[in-house]
DNA sequence: CTGAAAGCGCTTACAG
DNA sequence: CTGAAAGCGCTTACAG
């Protein structure tokens, strides 16, 4: 490998100078800069990343550590690595796929402290106060659910109001027995929590009674879970003519299920996600659900990480982004009234 | 951040000791190997990965560059992480999405073999020459394509003659018109020609005659593509009954298309892709796919990867992972014969 | 504008 | 089994 060193000696400069042009720096005349440039060319120079970001405390990389079998998450990392790009930093993903061990390690056990300038972080498992304990002074911004007493800057979108939204675009279209699928079977997710909140303010704000029975339990929010739950609604003897999924995965896996059984989409049941992911907008019918706004969580992301990258102290920050309801097909009202 | 002389001073031993103790070598005395491990823990040391890669000249990281947003990739990425997980490896994955700029940063400007041992890269655009003289001593395993001449070592499947054997499955329903969606149209991509090949190949082999119309061009393989490369073979006045979309994502638009258009799969139209993506097994109809070995390629990529950081320096290998036909609904035959 | 030198936090022959 | 020391390739006050 061709280093700093080499360089100067062939330039006949010391190694500062030729740090100077490397990294740009004014106050370089232009004879030595040409010269520098020269040899740096000649020699095909390429600066040693691990070199420089332990002698100046700063590497350009930040890692975004994510589920990343998460389709909503996955669409997300798209925006987030762009917007970093922008700003000069390089995104290095890490997949944690829900395991609490892998999260654990990435988080814990070595110091990527040293290797991040900055993480940002959809946490599943680990505990706000188990991350500050590992995290050191590396600034961190987490993706989602911020529970009461946080200390890191969060990105998230507000759910309770999002998911009442969706429960009333299904109100508004005359069914009477709208189904939720989503709790969790024992996790306590926050995220679930509030699609819950946000479904049973609909209903109150609409004069329904409330039916547990109507609200279906999920290990996970992948769509063999949206299948197994929308299989035991249907099942039940009453089956409901709408249901919100507490996220597009299941709801897609839902849509399987009624199909599979001869159910008309959105004729029989109505059907609605949440996360807008790409599967939504090609299955038949493309999937009615709420969007949040991914490039602006990605913007607000790295603009709360940058920040405290340049030296911003002021108290963590919570930033909600925007979302909407996008109906398509799966919750269409029928071609003409009163044909059902 | 605690160092390893801090943790020295407080053990009073050198950090040579420390170190020792850290990487967990042996001949330390149990007695200082206990009084160091105290340190320590009290003084919750962790190792700054990028000061231990400058000298050790191994960082443990290995980059794994790819088109995050192509599923193939997205759901391979997942086994290759977890394969070098069990070797000791973290697996830092680099979103390309298909742009070659993005490609090209990646692989040149600053000296990446210094962060990462290796490297697996799926490429795009960036020609294996180009590479050669920018990865410098770090191994490379390229996933996918071989072009002749290649000098890394290489993980594929059999195109051809994994092509060939949808065709022919299809062929095997008694189809007569029999398209093939994903000839690009600049891009001069070997697999979408070697799965040309194939599928051509299939017809010669049954005695059908090669039409050039019934082979519909992609920009990209994408939904839309495949949904707008249908939408075309429908209009063309003589429409196939049966089509072989070059992967899943875009047999799923081409199935979106079909089922808009009011055609009936797979009874007016067979359809079968390539990749065994899971949104296939939770499309209706659920997808007919080639199901190349996930895990076998991950396995394969990754030991390829170890035995050059291990010191391995014979001449590039190519291996080639296993696929199968997996038939689903899109292709299943129709309830009782003659029925059409 | 540029040089000589210290230092980032580790690893690792070299001695002992 | 352990210490003193050099070195990995850079950056960056400190002088000049």
């Amino acid at each position: 490998v061709v280093t700093q060193r080499d360089v100067a000696r062939r330039a006949g400069v010391s190694v500062r100078t030729v740090s100077n042009v490397v990294n740009d720096f004014e106050y370089v005349a232009e004879e030595t800069r040409a010269r520098v440039q020269r040899a740096l060319d000649e020699l095909g120079y390429r600066p040693n990343l691990l070199a420089r970001g332990l002698s100046s405390g700063r590497s350009g990389l930040i890692a975004l550590i994510l589920p990343l079998n998460v389709p909503y998450f996955h669409e997300l990392s798209e925006h987030v690595v762009v917007e970093a790009e922008r700003r000069g930093y390089t995104v290095l993903i890490d997949r944690t796929d829900g395991e609490v061990a892998r999260e654990r390690a990435l988080v814990g056990r070595t110091d990527r402290s040293a290797l991040f300038d900055g993480i940002i972080f959809n946490p599943i498992g680990v505990s706000e106060a188990e991350l500050r304990s590992q995290s050191g002074d590396t600034p961190v911004v987490l993706l989602g659910e911020k529970p009461v007493g946080a200390s890191f800057d969060h990105v998230l979108v507000d759910d309770v109001a999002a998911a009442k939204a969706v429960t009333e675009h299904l109100i508004g279209l005359g069914r009477q027995r709208i189904a939720a699928i989503g709790r969790p079977v024992k996790a306590r997710s926050l995220t679930a929590r509030h699609r819950t909140d946000g479904y049973r303010q609909a209903l109150a704000a609409a004069g329904r009674e409330f039916d547990p029975n109507l609200v279906a339990t999920v290990q996970m929010f992948q769509r063999a879970d949206g299948a197994q739950a929308m299989t035991r609604l249907l099942e039940s003897g009453n089956p409901p003519d709408a249901v919100f999924c507490y996220n597009d995965l299941m709801a897609l896996g839902a849509l399987r299920a009624l199909l599979t059984r001869g159910y008309r989409v959105p004729d029989d049941v109505a059907l609605a996600g949440f996360d807008d992911i790409e599967d939504g907008r090609y299955s038949t019918p493309t999937l009615t659900t709420v969007a949040p706004d991914k490039q602006e969580i990605a913007t607000l992301a790295i603009d709360l990480l940058t920040r405290r990258l340049d030296g911003d102290t002021s108290p963590p920050q919570t930033c909600s982004a925007s979302w909407r309801v996008v109906p398509r097909e799966s919750t269409a009202p029928p071609p003409s009234e009163g044909q059902r």
